[in-house]
Order: C-alpha cells, then structure tokens, then sequence
RNA sequence: GGGCCAUUAGCUCAGUUGGUUAGAGCGCAGUCCUGAUAAGACUGAGGUCUCUGGUUCGAGUCCAGAAUGGCCCA
C-alpha cells in the first residue's frame, strides 16, 4: 500500500517534513559520500555580501547555484560544495556607521577601531544566520557547516599570501588614482554613494582663460605649424603672440595646470578676434566652436589645422607651483605643452580642454598616458596649500573668485560668468565633492591583459554574449586594479614600510613569517590581523635599524572574493602544507559558477584577474550570468525604494519548488524579468497541482487494487497510448539530459512542463476507464506500471530543479514498494534515456489525434451538443495518408474522447464541406464532420449517461468512497423509466451499483430530484452492505 | 557621455536558417465535461510584433537610427 494522498495538497508544509527528513538522514552529506573516489565537479560559490537581509532578487541566483551541482551528483559525480561568506568592506561599515550615527572617519577613529570592527563583525554574522535559514528553505545545498569566511584569521592570511606573491612578481605598485572625495568627511566615496548626491542645479563659475604660446617654441620640434601660426623662424619670434583659449567651471584646478588637450581629428583654427575689451589679438580654438564662443561678427579666419599639428606647442604656466606641489611619477617640464586627448569633444567648451592630472579621472589618466606629473596645490580638506598667493589656505570655493581677479588684472580672462550645471557632492554633510589624486595600491594586471583575454577565450558563457561583450570589452579595455582602501574592517594590506627610510618595504606573506621578524612586537597568542591589531605590529628594518609599521590602507573587499579559489582552503601559496594544498588542487578549476550580471565587474574578474596573475590560466569552466529581478513595475528591488520582496512570504505560502521552478522557468536566465507573488502561484496551480494530481490519481487507484510494482511482472507489450507515453519519456529524458549537459535548466523546466501536460491531460485522461474496470487484467496492469514508471523517473528528473516534490513523490512510490532502493531520490542515479523506447511515428499518430480531438470537441460545441450526448460517425480529412494510417490505428482514442461510434476518412476537403447535417472545423490542412443526427437509440444512450452522471454526482455529495458499492433508487415518468430499464446494465456497471430500484423509499437514503433534457427524475443512493446469510 | 541587454495580447513569456492566417499560460466573458474536481476542455474578445528608415519577391526575425526600461562604466 502506498501512503493515502490527498488532491489537496499544502506544498510549503511538505517541504518543511521534507527537509527535515534530509536534516536527520544526512541525504546531502550523503549525496556527497557515496561518490567519494568518482571524478570531481566543481562549484565555487560566490560569496553573498552578508551586509543585509535577503530579498527575494537573491533566490534566484542560489536557485541556479543549487540546479547543476545536484544533476552532476546523480550523474555520478562527486560535487562537494563549500559555501562562502562574504564579510568585509564599506557597505557593513555604513551599516555601522548609521547604526552609531556617524557621518566621518574621525568619529570612528574617536569611538575606537577596535570597538568600531568589533561592531562590523557582529553585524555580519548575525545576517549570515539569515542566510543559512533562507538557503535551506530554499532546499539549496552547500556546505554551510564548513564555509568560508572572508574575515577569518585563516582566509586573512592566505590573502597575505597571496599578495605576497604578486608583490616578489613585480605586480604591486603604488601610484595616484582620482577618487571622488568629500573635503569635509575626509573620505573617498564610492560610485554608489557619488550617485546618490548629484545636483543638476549647481552654480558654478564659468571662465575662458587664455593661455599665450611660449617664445621659447622650437621649429625643429614643431615642424610647419609654428609658421602657420604667425612664428618669424628668421627672427625667432613671433609676429604677434596668440593664445590658446580654454575653458574651466573649476578655476582652482588652474593652479595645478599640467598640459592642454585638443581633439587629434578635429580642426582647429588661427583667428584674429575683437576681444571683449575691443582689443585685437589672435586666439587658436576648434573651429566648430568660433561662433559660439567668439561671437560670429568677432573673428576673421587666419589659417587652420588638424588638432594633431597643435601636439607639443609650449605655452606660458599660469602659476608656477611650489616644487613640493610636483608629485606622481610623471616628468616636470620647464613649460607645459600641448598633447592630443581621444575624449575632448566639440560638444561645450573650446575644443581645447585644460589639463589638471591631480583633479580628473580623464586628466590623470591621460597625464599617465602622456607622462605628466601630479601637481597637488589642494590639501584632503580642500584649503588652497600655501605658495605666496592672496588665496593661500582659502576652501577651493573661496579661492575661485580671487584667481578669477588675479587672471583679469594680468589680462589673462577672456570671459568670466556663472552658469548652472550638475555637479557631485555628499550625500552626508552637503559639501562639494572634489576629484582628487590619492596614492593608491595597484595591481598591474595590464601586464597580463594578452593572458586574461586569452583565458576568456576558454570559458563557456550563458548567455554567450556575456562573453565577448561585457566581460570581453572590460578586458580589453583594461586598467590596472586599485585595490586599497582607507578603510577599517577589511583584510590589512600586509605590506610593512620602514619608519627612517620609507623607500624600505616588506610584504609578509603569513602570520609565522611575521612571527619570525627580528625584535617584532605587537603579535600576541590569540592574533587577530584585523586593524588596529595589525597596525600595532612592529619589527625591525633589515636594511637600517629602522622601525617598520605596516600601511594603513585594507584591502578591497573584491579582492577578498576573488582570492576564494586559493583561501577558502587556507592555502599558502607554494608551501605544501599538506591536506590545505591537496584540496586546493583538487578544486583548482570550478566546472560551473553562478552570479548576476554585475559581477561581470565585481567576482567575475577578480576572480579571473587573480587567477590569471597568479596562476597563468582561467579558474572557472562554464558560467551562468543572471539577469536581475525587478518588481511588478518594472523598477530594481532596492532597499531604500521599499519594493524588496521578502522571501519568506513565498516560502511560507506557495512554498520552495514554486519558487524555485518559478525562478528556473519563467524567463531566460539572463534577462531581466519581473517579480510578484501572483507568478508564483500560476507556478504553483499551473504544474506543481498538475503533477500532483496525477500523483494522487495514481496511489487512489493503485491502492484500490492493491497494485504492487515490486510483486508482480510488468506487461512485455503495452497499449498504444502506453507505449506512446513511454516513448514521450525517454525522448524528455534525453532532451533533459542535453539542456543541462549545456548550463540551461530554463529549457528542461520547460520539457518537463510540456511532458507533466500530455501526462495529466491526455495519457491520464484518455486512460481512466482503464483503472475503473473492476477486473484486474494485463491491460490495467500495463497501464499501471507506465503510469509508475512515468511518475518514478519524473520524480528523479526533476529532482534536481524541485527537489521537495521530487523526494516526496519518489519516498511513497518507491521506497515503500522497494525497502532496499536509494534512501532518498537525490541519491539516485539520473535516468539514462533508452533510444529504443523511442517510437516517432506513433508519437506524431499521438499528438494528431489529440489535434483532431481538439478540433473534433471545437465542432460538437459549434453544433451545441454536449459531448455527453453519443454521435453516430466522424469524417476526418488528413494532410497525408500515413497520417490517416496512423489516426486509424489511434482511432478508439478519438472515438472516446469525442463519445462517437464510427470514424471515416475521406481524401478531399471539398467532400468535407458538402456532408449534410454536420458540423465541421478545420484548420491547417485538417477537417473534421461531427455527424449531427441523433437517432433513437442515440438520445436514449445520451439519457443514460445523463443518469449515470447524476448518480455520480450523488455518490460524492452522500460522502460515499470512490469504490463503495451501492443500491440506487428511481422515481421516473415512463420514456426515462424505459430508458433506465433498457440500459440498465450500463448504469449499474458505472456507478458501482449492485441493485437499480423503484420506487424511491421514504426514508434512510441520500435523495436529490433532477431534471434531465426535460424530464422528472427523483433518484436515492445508499451503501451496498454485505448480508451474506440471506438468500434471494 | 560610452558599452551591453531588453521591448511581441491586460500580465508573464514562446516564436528555429527570413517563408501559409504571429502562439502559450494566466486574467476576462460564455459554454461544456467531470469517479483527479480549489482540476480539466471548448469558444470568444484582446496584436500597427515600441517607433522610423533600409535590404529582400517576402521582415516579429537581418541592417541603421530613435524612444523607453534595466545593468555596467564615465
């Protein structure tokens, strides 16, 4: 006997029984054990930020985490999986900070570092549980008992190691980056927090200044254009000096004015202009831009010329910084030239843009590009640094205008007005942010840029765009990482610098190899490397007697992820430390890993990065690249928009297979897709209620007749509807088995949906009568054994996708019928698909026949004949003859299914039309006649049905059971009375009735009193008892 | 400002190498079937395939541009 099941059913509550009977079994330690010594499949988990509560945008990429590593399992596979944390970084530092109402770093720094990462650290872990609760739910398993943790002493010290070794490769440096900096908080804010503070109304100054042309240009340098210019090469001068016009909204950064940049294509001009004071001069500018910036009556074209030419012309400094000013690693010139520059646009402006390395991200860049220096004139709290000037020690704001001044009386100024535009400043306090040069810690992957281009040509991208688009652009278009930051709870860069002479430096690659410094202080028993511990480490300089302390700066937290490969085994990179290393390269390269799109920036390339810096190859195989989810209207699921989903509301509701099938089918994986709860629940009633039901039709029957697939011999041969739907099997199992061989659960779900629809909705359907039948013959037996059949392998496809139902299908139909089979489905192997199972041409007979039936009811309901009333014939006109042949060997399907008595063929359309009295559809090259004449005995045969439906109906509002035996009583007028008579045998085999009676008795039976097609019926049922001492 | 992706019915999505009348599910209206019944079947309404050009005998599909939304980077 299998376990009663109801038709309804309450998902979420299963699922919870279900995963405890994993918890208690071990069925996921399990799954992992018993492939011990199989080849290996690797999952790297990327780690979640632990910096929240998750939202339903969250599932989605653990879902499909979850999907391949458990389909490999039952392929045989072993996949253990360690799942990872991820601790670090700004985002649970802000977190903190809101929580103690902190606005600056210096507030921090007061409250104490410790206390302050004490904080940060508590916050993380107490999420993490949040996470474990909700991935379990979710039936998604990774090993949470032993993950990774990216604020681990253990994972800690493999970063070190790991820097360490890029370090003595030559790969770390430090240099300048310009980071958006908030002069009051004294901080770097990261792009996130730069967009939350923009201002489009922001007055600002805006000026053209002129720069004049230097005398001391050198033909030989400079080629023809010096002519072209108004240069005397035989007096060596010029014949009347132009400028340069440019154009700034920040005069400030003109006191740190490296270079001019034009555009190399664009043409430029040589004019002679009226300036705004009346006076003639000749000034040089884009051509594009004369009017709008000149005016069009104020200049008379001298010459013109390509950007290009312009490139190395001298012209004269506005200020000359103090040398202490002249940082970077660029050369200082006695004067500044011009260069060319890709990003100068004819859009606003001049055409010539005014280079300040130390206060633009395209300045510096282009100043490293050109070799520049860094000239700092602006301190972090943004004050002018003193250099004799009226604004010395004056906020960058207050400088503007005296600079502004000083420009004008040395007839420098053009033109000076204000204009509003839209500008960056803190979403904290207020202030304007500055663009601001700091020293940085790089990585230089620039230097294997060929290698991480050449990497991604191996790896295997879903969707494939990913891979030589966003991810391919990226790296093409690479930069060397800036992977410092001056910042509190983050892994401490390992690099100790000497106090005497800072050109002394030590990376450390581990906590002994700090142990075993000379005369080292700070490095207790319980060592934590976190700051301010780590700050308080001290040894002695190998080269001098100095004292060295380490950086202040930690590490970016992607850094932290990308090292994963290498740190979640605490490995120390070329120390065979035994079990650590031997799991390393057991894990060397993931086969799968998963994440949303915007990781393509984040783990993505670190990822890779590191792996191609450190170890010369790609570490991942094949990835799945995740569209996001938005909500019902379209906008991202954000925290501080409101519209996040708790996922707790689902799971409790409609539950973890819902979801999950939800997440795996509704949408490409790398789309973008919409959320509500109501998709779920269509989920839910669409296929999970489907495929229940079939299940519940199954064990109801199968009980009744007591079927046991373990005692008795499967039927060698089956009917045609069970042969088809085997064959229907073995073909989904195939095209399973391929969509998940290629990373695409979407297009399995999919197959097993189409497939769970012909089950219920025509081998179920079409095959009920044969379960009815109260003889147990082989043809009941063979449809009992391909119903098992089919719901036992569904149960182990899909079992990687909605493991819940999976288990809970398979533990009633197979582990009761078999105590020695696998204790659990997610132990099983995956079905193999057997070719020879596979009959095309009866599968296209199948799928006609369930066309023409459909057509076949769209005519009878045309002809508004109820499908209960019997018909004589049916015409049928196919496309072609072996379609016909197959119809006729499928043909006691259709017959049932439209309730008529005969089926003819005919070859002409045109025949088809002219039949009279019937009522025809076609469609696509098929036609169907519906004979509508009802003859006598039809209608009687209709009435008859009408009865049995009736008493049916009163079987189950008198509350009897499906297969109870009962006595029915009839009060009719005489045509009813004959009809009943006249085919009562055919009523009392389907309603199960042992005795038809009249009259109706008064008392101790269920009565109801209908009207069928017309006529008066009263009729009464009651149970059927066994009286087995009477004889009639 | 640049790159990538998406845009097909009220909603969520299919639509293969360009080729009959563009489909499904849900929702809505109606009818039916019912010994799986909180299911199921049929019919109907609902489409300028975002827009504008182009290539072609033929475009939802290919090309260019625009709009809207999303992501990433400035």
């Amino acid at each position: 006997m299998f376990k009663p099941v109801s038709s309804k059913v309450n998902f979420a509550q299963n699922e919870v029984r279900v995963a405890q009977f994993w918890k208690e079994n071990h069925i996921f330690e399990q799954s992992i054990q018993q492939r011990e010594g199989a080849s290996q499949f690797t999952l790297y988990d990327g780690p979640p930020t632990a910096n929240g509560s998750p939202g339903i945008h969250h599932t989605l990429s653990r879902i499909f985490k979850d999907v391949i590593p458990r389909y490999k399992a039952m392929q045989g596979y072993h996949v253990p999986r360690k799942a990872g944390w991820d601790t670090h970084g700004l985002p649970v530092e802000l977190e903190v900070e809101r929580e103690l109402g902190f606005t600056t770093k210096s507030q921090i720094e007061e409250y104490g570092v410790a206390q302050f990462n004490a904080r940060c650290r508590k916050s993380v872990l107490q999420y993490i549980t949040e996470w474990e609760k909700l991935t379990e739910r979710l039936g998604c398993w990774i090993d949470m008992e032993h993950p990774y943790v990216t604020c681990d002493r253990d994972y800690i010290e493999s970063c070190w190691g790991i820097i360490n070794q890029l370090y003595y490769k030559g790969l770390v440096y430090q240099g300048y980056r310009v980071t958006p900096h908030c002069p009051r908080c004294g901080t770097s804010l990261s792009s996130h927090e730069v967009a939350l503070g923009y201002r489009d109304d922001a007055p600002n100054p805006s000026i053209h200044i002129r720069f004049r042309l230097s005398k001391r240009n050198q033909p030989h340098e400079i080629q023809g254009i010096l002519q072209k210019l108004g240069w005397d090469v035989g007096k060596a001068e010029w014949i009347e000096i132009p400028s340069f016009l440019a154009w700034t909204t920040t005069p400030w950064t003109l006191t740190a004015n490296v270079a001019l940049a034009v555009a190399p294509e664009e043409t430029y001009a040589l004019v002679q202009a009226r300036s705004p004071e009346g006076l003639s001069e000749r000034l040089i500018l884009a051509k594009a831009l004369l009017d709008k910036t000149l005016g069009q009556e104020n200049w008379r074209l001298l010459e013109e010329f390509p950007g290009k030419e312009l490139s190395g012309i001298r012209y004269e400094r506005l200020y000359e910084p103090e040398s202490s000013f002249v940082v970077g690693r660029g050369v200082w010139a006695q004067e500044n030239r011009v260069v060319t520059a890709d990003f100068v646009s004819m859009d606003e402006g001049t055409g010539i843009v005014h280079i300040a390395p130390a206060y633009g991200q395209d300045d510096y860049e282009l100043g490293h590009l050109r070799d520049l220096p860094v000239v700092h004139t602006v301190d972090l709290e943004g004050n002018m640094r003193p250099a004799g000037k009226p604004w010395d020690g004056k906020f960058i704001k207050e400088a503007d205008p005296l600079i502004i001044d000083d420009l004008k009386r040395r007839d420098l100024l053009y033109r000076s007005e204000e204009i509003t535009h839209t500008y960056p400043f803190c979403w904290r306090c207020g202030a304007p942010l500055l663009y601001y040069a700091k020293m940085t810690w790089y990585i230089k992957t620039t230097a294997k840029k060929d290698e991480l281009i050449a990497g991604n040509s191996k790896i295997n991208w879903y969707p494939e765009y990913i891979k030589y688009g966003r991810f391919g652009d990226w790296l093409e278009n690479n930069v060397d990482w800036a992977f410092s930051r001056e910042r509190y709870w983050g892994t401490p860069l390992n690099i100790w610098q000497c106090e005497s002479h800072p050109e002394h430096k030590d990376c450390i690659g581990s906590i002994t190899e700090l142990g075993a410094k000379p005369e080292v202080n700070g490095l207790g028993e319980d060592f934590d490397p976190h700051r301010p511990f780590v700050d308080q480490v001290t040894f002695r300089c190998s080269k001098c007697e100095g004292t060295m302390r380490r950086v202040p700066e930690v590490l970016d937290a992607w850094f932290d992820s990308g090292a994963m490969p290498v740190a979640q085994w605490h490995y120390l990179l070329f120390e065979d430390q035994g079990e650590n290393k031997a799991q390393f390269d057991r894990n060397r390269v993931a086969d799968y890993i998963c994440e949303a799109v915007d990781q393509t920036r984040g783990w993505f390339y670190t990822l890779h990065a590191l792996s191609t810096l450190l170890f010369d190859r790609p570490c991942f195989k094949n990835v799945i690249c995740l569209g996001h989810i938005l909500d019902a209207k379209g906008e991202k699921m954000s925290k501080t928009r409101g519209n996040v989903v708790n996922p707790w509301s689902i799971l409790d509701n409609q539950g973890a297979d819902a979801l999950r099938w939800y997440m795996l089918t509704a949408a490409p994986p790398g789309n973008v897709r919409r959320f509500s709860p109501t998709q779920v629940t269509e989920v839910m009633r669409r296929f999970l209620s489907t495929l229940w039901n079939t299940y519940s039709f199954f064990v109801i029957y199968a009980n009744i007749d007591k079927f046991n697939p373990a005692s008795e011999k499967p039927p060698v041969a089956g009917s045609d509807l069970d042969r088809w739907i085997i064959s229907e099997l073995h073909q989904l199992i195939s095209e399973i088995t391929l969509a998940l061989d290629n990373y695409d659960p979407t297009g399995a779900g999919r197959k097993v949906e189409e497939f769970v629809d012909y089950l219920s909705n025509w081998y179920v359907r079409r095959s009920r009568r044969r379960f009815w039948k109260s003889e147990n013959d082989t043809d009941k037996l063979s449809a009992y054994f391909t119903l098992y059949e089919c719901l036992v392998t569904l149960s182990k496809l899909i079992a990687p996708l909605a493991p819940f139902i999976a288990e809970e299908i398979y533990q009633n139909l197979v582990r009761s019928a078999y105590p020695d089979a696998p204790q659990s489905v997610h132990l099983c192997d995956f079905p193999i698909a057997d070719p020879s199972k596979v009959d095309d041409r009866l599968v296209s007979a199948s799928r006609l026949a369930m066309k023409i039936s459909s057509m076949g009811r769209s005519a009878r309901s045309k002809a508004g004949i109820k499908v209960r009333q019997p018909l004589s014939r049916v015409i049928i006109k196919t496309r072609l003859k072996a379609e016909q042949e197959g119809l006729e060997c499928l043909a006691s399907q259709v017959l049932e299914e439209l309730n008529v008595k005969r089926i003819e063929f005919i070859s002409e359309e045109e025949e088809l039309m002219n039949l009279p009295l019937s009522s025809i559809v076609t469609e696509g090259g098929y036609g169907i006649a519906v004979d509508t004449e009802i003859s006598e005995e039809l209608k009687e045969e209709g009435l008859a049905r009408e009865i049995v439906r009736c008493l049916q109906n009163m079987r189950r509002n008198a509350g009897f059971d499906i297969a109870d035996y009962i006595v029915s009583y009839y009060h009719a007028d005489s045509i009813l009375s004959h009809v009943i008579e006249h085919l009562s045998a055919y009523i009392k085999q389907e309603t199960l009735s042992r005795e038809l009676v009249t009259p109706v008795p008064k008392l101790g039976i269920y009565v109801e009193k209908h009207r069928i097609n017309g006529y008066e019926v009263v009729m009464g049922v009651r149970k059927w008892i066994e009286q087995p001492t009477v004889t009639s």
